[in-house]
DNA sequence: AGCACGCCGACT
DNA sequence: GTCGGCGTGCTC
């Protein structure tokens, strides 16, 4: 008997064995409705092998599905992914499939010309409409547009047989890219880059690189040129571009678009889902060249898959957190090298573990210099906050604000930095030191002044400032402390009034398209002081601007997060590097209450190296990444009992490893979301341990209760 | 994830 | 006396 083996979307963690009835060939990677309990699902084949003895009744596959088949390789890669994350591979294959879920669109309705066939009643309109038509086939709309008629002289000429209607299937037009259509003119380390990139591709097999280069070197123009010189040495290759945060993929779209005569496919969770099911058909068939995307899109089915790009590599949203948990960046890699394919992993601020494996030469490192152009780097300065204290109150520090008045004095533009959405970060009771949270949960209300709200930035939970302080009654007695960019930007009207200001965090805006107007009228000089979180960091370029005042430096140096220096090191070399991009030189100033920290010493000299030597240093002692591997159990339920229970039955099951420690369980940091009760364990491992062997391992010994949701976090980011 | 089976409140 | 609440468990 023949039995496949079958990945079904299912938290289960392995796939389901079915018979394969007489006269169904199928092989690894078909798409199969399977039977389940009562229901049909959709599966894709794993696996097919012959059995004798029938060990076990098992169902019989139903049929198989007309959609495509997955290759084998993204096979091979989801299995992969799902073994690394220790995530249900069935889940894993599904979001290969997420494409197929909507509808083809629906097809055109045309009209053309029946031979022969004259109209019995010539009029006026009639021959307009012919003549107009020709041996076209157009839709009826446009037809009538042409021929300056209604759409009912159309309709007629159908009923009367003289035009017919036809479906035309809406398949999507994927221009092919023309790598010669708009050269980019390069600087020598830019074409040897691309030089070496598109080498790499030629030679084939799996090469992975870092390209590094401050903000401004001109990576893309780097990696486009890559592009076009591998899709000039074979016009089918398949080329996916990762982006972070789909707010940035219009941006770069135009840009290719423009270079290449073509537009990129699209892929995010933005995209409507029947453009959806044509990009995964078109990526499918081969007929689409370059895709730009979000992490889900390493899941696409490339048959030809010759290059990745992963933009911004350092950046923190490439780690999925919600569901499936993995990050885009490593598992790009890892589709890379099943694929055979390059991978370019670009930034300005790469992360720690990609520059290890750079230092370690297992990554080619492709370095690109000097800024383009005339721009230098910023000048870099910290203000000592002990020698400078704000007044009470206050945020910004004397030398800042009349840094802030002489660049406003020069026409020229302000950007403050402070990654703290809303008013206050912190409400409380002056009466009886109540601060307030939102219910069932451990994280603080956030004061929002322009919505006059106090909001939950994780659960999303939001209520009006009250008047009574709900702890003990007192009146009037709440108080906003510390800053948010709202509060720094009252400080900032009321500092220069006359000056224009605005905020720029994910309140202010919230879409991509609010986004990229606030941005245009950065770029056009319309605000002269920019208040801004994160959502300003990366990405753009303010000719005006040649001031970045860092309002806190300090944060996120704080709270013993691992990657807190690297993640305040990236964040204020963005910010930083924003400055003084054009033709006049920026400067930045950090205000910090611990100068001395190695950090901002680094970041102030503008020493990279300096910075990744002393973070390696400690990191190695720890034997934290890159040196050693982490893992995080998280167990979390609303039955408070039931997470201590689980929690403890796991302590007691730690298998025995060398080189390898496991610490907790310990309440999450924010141990109550959402009325749920989190504990948290926490592995680290050396480098050379299979940790993933050790977590199966030590999993499989438990029972883990309906009630009791555990989540596997391999190499975690976030640690909340 | 669905969809079943299985023990305790308000209804024709 | 039932209809049904969603808690726990299984699906090849």
């Amino acid at each position: 008997m023949k039995v496949a083996s079958v990945l079904i979307p299912l938290p289960v963690p392995e796939a389901f064995d079915y018979e394969v009835p007489e006269g169904l060939n199928l092989t690894r990677g078909d798409q199969v409705a399977a039977p389940l309990g009562p229901r049909l699902v959709r599966g894709v084949v794993a696996e097919v092998f012959e059995t004798t003895g029938s060990n076990r009744r098992l169902k019989a596959v139903d049929a198989r599905l007309d959609d495509p088949p997955l290759p084998p390789r993204v096979v091979d890669f989801v299995e992969w992914a799902a073994r690394w994350t220790l995530s249900p591979p069935g889940e894993m294959a599904a979001t290969a499939l997420k494409g197929l879920r909507a509808p083809r669109p629906r097809p055109e309705r045309r009209v053309r010309r029946v031979e022969r066939r004259q109209p019995l009643r010539a009029t006026p309109a009639r021959l307009a409409v012919l003549e107009a038509l020709g041996a076209q086939t157009l839709t009826p709309a446009d037809l009538a547009r042409a021929a300056g008629v209604s759409s009912g002289v159309i309709k007629g000429l159908v009923d009367e047989g003289v035009l017919e209607a036809v479906e035309i299937a809406a398949e999507a037009a994927f221009d092919a890219p023309d790598p010669d259509h708009a050269p980019a003119t390069l600087n020598g380390d830019q074409v040897a880059a691309a030089e070496a990139l598109s080498q790499g591709v030629a030679d084939g097999g799996f090469k992975p690189f870092l390209l590094d280069g401050v903000t401004g070197s001109g990576k893309t123009e780097a990696y486009l040129e890559a592009i076009a010189r591998v899709l000039r040495a074979e016009p089918t290759a398949q080329i996916l571009i990762l982006l972070p945060e789909i707010a940035l993929t219009q941006a770069l779209i135009e840009r290719i678009a423009a270079r290449f005569g073509a537009a990129p496919a699209e892929w995010h969770s933005g995209v409507a889902p029947p453009r959806r099911r044509q990009v995964w058909e078109a990526v499918s068939a081969g007929r689409c060249n370059i895709v730009v995307g979000a992490r889900s899109a390493l899941f696409l089915p490339f048959v030809n898959l010759r290059l990745l790009i992963v933009d911004e590599e350092h950046d923190t949203s490439f780690k999925q957190e919600e569901g499936l948990v993995y990050h885009g960046r490593d598992l790009a890699v890892a589709r890379a090298r099943i694929e055979g394919a390059a991978v370019v992993l670009a930034s300005a601020t790469p992360s720690l573990e990609t520059l290890w494996n750079a230092q370690q030469g297992r990554y080619a490192w492709l370095k690109l210099g000097a800024r383009h152009g005339v721009a230098v780097m910023p000048d870099i300065a910290l203000l000592d906050l002990r020698q400078n204290p704000p007044d009470p109150q206050t945020w910004l520090s004397q030398p800042l604000r009349e840094a802030i008045g002489e660049t406003l004095i020069r026409k020229e533009q302000v950007l403050l930095f402070l990654n703290r959405r809303g008013y206050a970060p912190v409400v409380l009771c002056r009466a009886c030191g109540h601060r307030l949270t939102a219910p069932d949960t451990d994280s603080w209300l956030v004061e929002h002044r322009y919505t006059g709200r106090l909001v939950c930035h994780l659960t999303g939970f939001s209520m009006p400032r009250p008047k009574l302080c709900p702890s003990c009654g007192a009146e009037d007695s709440l108080v906003s402390v510390g800053p948010g960019v709202e509060r720094v930007e009252e400080e900032v009207r009321q500092l220069f009034p006359e000056a224009r200001t605005a905020v720029f965090s994910s309140d202010t805006v919230p879409d991509g398209k609010s986004a990229r107007a606030l941005i245009q009228r950065m770029t056009d000089g319309e605000i002269d002081i920019l208040v801004a979180t994160q959502a300003a960091a990366k990405g753009h370029n303010f000719p005006g601007l040649t001031l970045v005042g860092v309002v806190d430096a300090d944060l996120g140096l704080r709270g013993g997060d691992l990657r807190a220096a690297e993640r305040t090191y990236q964040l204020l070399a963005q910010a930083t590097g924003r400055a003084g991009r054009a033709d006049k030189p920026g400067r930045a100033l950090l205000q910090t209450w611990t100068p001395e920290h190695p950090v901002l010493m680094a970041l102030a000299a503008g020493d990279r190296d300096a910075f990744v030597e002393a973070e390696m240093a400690e990191r190695e002692a720890a034997s934290l990444p890159p040196y050693g591997r982490l893992a995080a159990i998280i167990l979390s339920s609303e039955n408070a009992q039931a997470v201590e229970k689980l929690a403890n039955d796991l302590a007691q099951a730690i298998p025995n490893a060398e080189r390898l420690e496991v610490y907790g369980p310990a309440d999450a940091p924010l141990a109550l979301v959402r009325g749920r009760r989190r504990k948290r364990l926490l592995v680290r491992a050396d480098r050379d341990v299979n940790i993933q062997a050790f977590l199966r391992a030590w999993l499989s010994r438990v029972k883990v209760p309906g009630s009791v949701r555990l989540t596997v976090d391999v190499d975690p980011y976030s640690f909340l």
